[in-house]
RNA sequence: GUGGGUAUAGCUCAGUUGGUUAGAGCGCCAGGUUGUGGCCCUGGAGGUCAAGAGUUCGAGACUCUUUACUCACCCCA
């Protein structure tokens, strides 16, 4: 037998409604807030992430799926969507009116040890914003966020902010941490030890107590902030206060991605211990486009996860409905019959209303039984003599009321009482 | 890449110090009066006990190897 690759899902029919709720939820908000889609291709040239991305994340260095393609061109699938949505900014939308606002919903790929929360195929709903330079976006890119986590049921979410600085200020404090961590590098666990050459901030982020205890006395992104940068950090967190959005700034929050300056941001539920708890993470990257090659474009988003989104979910005990549930199947008493049924299903189709029957000559006591698993609503049962009377029995599976409607006023009958 | 755990029916799992023909619940199919679902009862289909080797009169069980899955670390969504 052949079985699914590691680290990959399929989602079946009884689990996608929750897949769809989540995006018909994300098509909503980001509608709200003046978001087209864009959709860019699952791979891309291998190098628009390595400039992207960044050369010393782990990401580029040993999670990415890369292979050369027939042409011996290096062709990478996406490891997650900011990069793709950059290129193509560049390419096809540079000279658009600004601000450039979109979102994507897409699958990407990361070769790693699969666990729960982590698969090597993904799909991230994700926010790009480009154009607009002012505190005002990132605001704007927080509270869709949030808005959108809160109407797929995610009430008690933890908001942390952060600002990384930008430009000479950020060089400066990464020196001044590099030298900081340097002097107590003694105190730090190995994996830390490592990080200081390899990528000082991520010491930051470290869970251990010895190494959270060393970090107490460590130099602060947010005091090593230039005055602009300050001035964008205090105007986004004035605008949260005035808007009654609860954040807790978290000094010791950092992001994995090279191209994050300024604002970073996590959504994190209180619910779960586990090292996968952010289910979102955004910030602003204002360099990313001129590093690619593009007019200097300050930009803002965010990548949200919706495996981890619909743990999350689950854990949080939030019940999704089947929004897909038969509306009306058609069962008939004796295969003569079978004739009329496709007549009458055909007919409720055509008016809108979802309809099915049995295609495999089952007993009526068995079609009813499937009808039920379907989650049907109503069932119209047809007989010998409801085809001489024309008049039909429309039983209502939910409270096992049946209703005798004359053949001609079953379809009218059915759509008031699917309202 | 590092460390733990698991592998028996479609699913969740039992299976005694190694001992006849491999077990349950759920699910699936059928029946329980000829035309009515859910609850209940009965029956049926469905397993190379992950694979390979070893120990033994005898292995689902013990040993080794391999593989797969899973959880955690690293990293990230």
């Amino acid at each position: 037998m052949i079985s699914i690759p590691k680290g990959t899902k399929d989602i079946l029919p009884d689990q996608s409604f929750k897949w769809q709720f989540v995006e018909s939820i994300a098509r909503k908000i980001t509608r709200l807030y003046n978001l087209k889609e864009i959709r860019t291709p699952i791979f891309e040239h291998t190098e628009l992430f390595e400039r992207s991305v960044g050369e010393t994340t782990d990401i580029v260095n040993k999670e990415m799926y890369t292979f050369l393609d027939k042409g011996g061109r290096s062709i990478t699938l996406k490891p997650e969507g900011t990069a793709g949505v950059a290129r193509a900014f560049i390419e096809s939308l540079s000279n658009s009116t600004l601000p450039v606002k979109m979102y994507y919903i897409t699958p990407a790929f990361r070769y790693e040890r699969p666990q729960a929360g982590r698969l090597r195929q993904f799909h991230q709903f994700g926010v790009e914003v480009f154009g607009a330079a002012g505190a005002e976006m990132d605001a704007e890119v927080i509270t869709l966020a949030k808005d959108f986590l809160e109407a797929v049921g995610m009430n008690s979410l933890k908001l942390e902010i952060n600002s990384i600085g930008s430009g000479e200020a950020r060089k400066n404090y990464n020196k001044i941490l590099k030298e900081y961590l340097t002097q107590n590098a003694d105190k730090l666990c190995p994996v830390c030890q490592t990080r200081i050459e390899k990528n000082p901030l991520r010491v930051l982020d470290c869970k251990l107590a010895s190494c959270k205890s060393v970090l107490a006395d460590a130099p602060k992104t947010i005091d090593y902030l230039s005055e602009e940068d300050k001035a964008h950090f205090e105007r986004l967190k004035s605008i949260l206060d005035d808007n009654n959005i609860k954040y807790t700034v978290n000094p010791y929050l950092v992001r994995g991605l090279d191209y994050y300056t300024k604002t970073v941001f996590e959504f994190i539920p209180q619910t779960v211990n586990s090292a996968q708890e952010t289910i979102c993470g955004g910030g602003r990257y204002d360099n990313l486009i001129e590093s690619l090659g593009g007019k200097p474009t300050p930009a803002v988003g965010f990548g949200l996860g919706l495996e981890r989104l619909l743990l999350a979910i689950e854990n949080a005990g939030i019940n999704i409905e089947d929004a897909n549930k038969l509306e009306t199947f058609v069962a008939y008493a004796d295969a003569e019959l079978v004739d009329e049924a496709i007549k009458l299903v055909g007919e409720l189709r055509k008016a809108g209303i979802s309809a099915d029957y049995d295609q495999t000559g089952r007993s009526l006591k068995a079609q009813l039984k499937y009808a039920d698993k379907q989650g049907a609503q109503f069932c119209v049962t047809i007989g010998g003599d409801e085809l001489k009377s024309g008049v039909y029995p429309i039983k209502n599976m939910r409270n096992g009321n049946t209703l005798q409607v004359a053949r001609q006023n079953i379809i009218e009958t059915i759509l008031k009482e699917l309202k």
